[in-house]
DNA sequence: AAATAAATGTTTGCATACTAATGATATAGC
DNA sequence: GCTATATCATTAGTATGCAAACATTTATTT
């Protein structure tokens, strides 16, 4: 009889209960684009104009996802698509000017998101846990 | 300029990264339900019959969510509800027999997917993850 | 005690993200 | 040059999550 098994103490229930909290404090400081959206964004900032599998792979999506995360993006005019002349698979993905500035805006925001996420920890604890998390 | 920004260094990112890890390894184990839904059947084992608001606050998930979680479980007969007769607003949910031998059976299954999950990591490590998830 | 107000339980509709399967183009090996 | 394989992108289907709406119960007021 599994009378002695916890939930509570199962570590996927535990990060969805983080992940969860920390989604509440993102749409709280950043209600234009989700966690998911904003790290293409930030990547693409970073990196300029790839290709959207590429960027997928940047932060860890499969390339529907990313399709998916992508085609918002585009409806909201913040990043733009054009197809390479060199591989006519492939679709390079950039930045607009409102996508860039909304970015830049964005990380600021972000700055605060991971602060607050983190505010009950001390920064020995947060370092911890990102090398916890890492080296899961 | 943000360029001291690091994506890959965000409590957020990182939890995301965590949970995909968790989910593979989840449904590579248990390919009958998702993690959401044997949270709520474990729930329900533990407890037995609830409502069904009342076991959406017992996993920390939204009304809503817990319907549409319910739904599948029904579904797939692995729950049944009734209506309370004491008070109408009320769904009464159990298990039913399968629903109680699957979930047994996912318990022991669910064990060793916590197992791979913190593979990398230390007894000491898990320890302190656990404790930094909930402390944050 | 009836009437109104507030709280609680559930449902609906909509947005987001993820997976598996498919189609299109490019590259490598023969 | 031709076939096989790999890469890129898309489509269709499922799961989760939230905001708003609706129904029933409980509390408050008259």
């Amino acid at each position: 009889m599994p009378n002695d098994y916890r939930l509570d103490d199962q570590v996927g229930y535990k990060l969805r209960l983080a992940t969860q909290r920390h989604l509440e404090i993102f749409s709280r400081h950043l209600s234009d684009v989700t966690p998911t959206q904003f790290s293409i964004l930030a990547r693409l900032y970073e990196v300029g104009e790839t290709s959207q599998n590429q960027l997928g792979r940047l932060v860890a999506m499969d390339a529907a996802t990313t399709k998916g995360v992508i085609a918002r993006l585009l409806e909201k005019d913040l990043v733009e698509a054009r197809a390479d002349p060199n591989d006519l698979r492939r679709l390079q993905i950039s930045l607009t000017d409102a996508g860039r500035s909304l970015t830049i805006d964005a990380i600021e925001k972000a700055r605060k998101i991971t602060e607050d996420t983190v505010a009950n920890l001390t920064g020995r604890d947060v370092k911890r846990l990102l090398e916890l998390l890492d080296k899961m």
